[in-house]
RNA sequence: GGCGCCGUGGCCGAGUGGUUAGGCAGAGGCCUGCAAAGCCUCGUACAGCGGUUCGAAUCCGCUCGGCGCCUCCA
């Protein structure tokens, strides 16, 4: 199984099963219902870790849950920690809506507070770190690394607005000093305070994986500044972190970008109510993994043509697949999870016993579920059969009408006919 | 200013030097009382300009266009 991997800028290998995966993807800050992009590093890391232990690897996945940053201080101004509760809440709820089950671990930053400020006294006794004025800075010019993850350059950085509590602009908090208005704050050797935003996910990395583990995903805008600074942490405190970085391409409006202050985002759950989770599955098993992908009505109404497409495989006859199909399906996924390779070799497939199998790994497998019509609609049907018996096609026609309005569609078959929702 | 990604037929989207991607939409046909579904047929695309090569969507350069990041956006 190779993947790509933003570090070495290139393929990489798995290691081969069986053996542990440990996977760690980086989660949304919870001070608002997530966005239909948000979605995209959940179904990605979903898909991964059920394909994976298809492969026969023991697969281990966190994925957190950052609920005290600033962001959720400027959302909710006294209250952060209510809304935070409320918007983890919205996004188990969300995610949960798409059918895909729940990773192993959900931590959050706030339940992993002992382990943060241990990560950072580590740091700060090897002289990687230092205390200033209640935060504690990460020392950048101490870790010859620096900017190898990003490509960026370290003199090329820019530099707004500098805290001057900072040694050298480019270093980055791993604790901040309680402000005036924060509601949320915790003891430490630095006193009160709360952690910085990237120091969370090293020390939610090691706690449930350990200093070392195969692949961490994430969004391809958290690659600068929140990548690098995580890798910088730990490598610092002697971790070898993440062996293979995954980050996924960002999902776009036609034509505009999404963005809150233009306020054309979607909210997962709204999508999902309106397109429902199927639909939004299969628009993303479109794309590959790691480039952009357009979300648009147009995008969405072909995913849900695809969606119908399977389901209409299921209403037929089951024909067994040819010899090497599913090789040529494992082919596609091995390769760089290749799921828009996947998808077209699905689509020549008529055999529900291997078809269903390749939709489950994509939570799909819904798709296979017989669709049955209620009792009423089911005898307008054969009422109407037995009009076009008699060759009344005038009440044939009209029964077909009402069994529309019902949101049936009646179709005749050489044997009787079938009912298939609209 | 710096780092990086991308530009394929109406739309989406695979394809890393030479054989049909696939899907959606569309056209015609078969089938049907009429339909639907299904099946068959139909599209020689690769931003532009140069270059390398026997041969390029695929390699190199430049241009144009879209996008991300540059300290708290997945």
């Amino acid at each position: 199984m190779q993947l790509y991997d933003t570090l070495t800028r290139g393929r990489q290998e798995l290691p081969p099963a069986p053996g542990p995966i440990r996977m760690y993807t980086c989660g949304p800050t919870v001070y608002q219902r997530i966005h239909i992009g948000n979605a995209r590093p959940f179904v990605i890391s979903m898909w991964l870790r059920r394909w994976l232990a298809e492969r026969g690897y023991d697969v281990t996945l966190v994925e957190n849950i950052t609920d005290v940053n600033d962001k959720i201080y400027n959302a909710a101004p006294g209250h952060s920690a209510v809304l935070a509760a409320q918007a983890s809440q919205w996004y188990i709820e969300d995610t949960e809506g798409l059918g895909l089950g729940r990773p192993d671990h959900e931590p959050k930053a706030t339940e992993t507070i002992p382990e943060i400020v241990a990560l950072i006294e580590e740091l700060v006794r090897d002289g990687y770190a230092y205390e200033a004025g209640g935060d504690v800075y990460f020392r950048v010019a101490r870790f010859a690394d620096y900017g190898r993850l990003s490509g960026q350059r370290p003199d090329q950085l820019e530099d707004d607005d500098p805290s001057p509590f900072k040694e050298d602009p480019r270093d980055f908090a791993l604790w901040k000093a309680t402000k005036e208005g924060e509601d949320t704050s915790w003891d430490s050797p630095w006193g009160r305070g709360r952690p910085g935003w990237h120091i969370e996910c090293s020390a939610m990395a090691e706690k449930f994986l350990g200093p070392s583990f195969e692949i961490h995903l994430g969004g391809l805008d958290l690659v600068f500044p929140h990548h690098e600074n995580e890798r910088a942490q730990s490598q610092a405190a002697g971790r070898e972190f993440a062996r293979l970085w995954m980050h996924n391409g960002l999902l776009e409006f036609v034509g505009e970008k999404m963005s809150k202050s233009i306020g054309n985002v979607a909210s997962l759950h709204d999508v999902i109510e309106e397109w429902g989770p199927e639909t939004i599955l299969v628009f993303f098993l479109t794309a590959h993994w790691s480039k952009p992908i357009d979300f648009s009505d147009e995008t969405m109404a072909a995913a849900a043509a695809r969606v119908e497409g399977f389901r209409e495989v299921f209403r037929g006859p089951s024909e067994p697949a040819a010899a090497g199909e599913w090789e040529r399906f494992q082919a596609a996924l091995e390769d760089d999870f290749n799921t828009p390779e996947a998808l077209a070799v699905m689509h020549g497939w008529r055999d529900h016993e291997l078809l269903r199998r390749a939709l489950d790994i994509f939570g799909l497998a819904s798709l296979a579920e017989r669709q049955d019509a209620p009792p009423e609609i089911v005898e307008l049907a054969r009422q109407r059969q037995e009009a076009r018996a008699a060759r009344d096609f005038d009440e044939a026609d009209r029964l077909r009408a009402e069994i529309e309005a019902a949101g049936w569609e009646a179709r005749d078959a050489a044997d009787g006919f079938q009912l298939v929702p609209r």
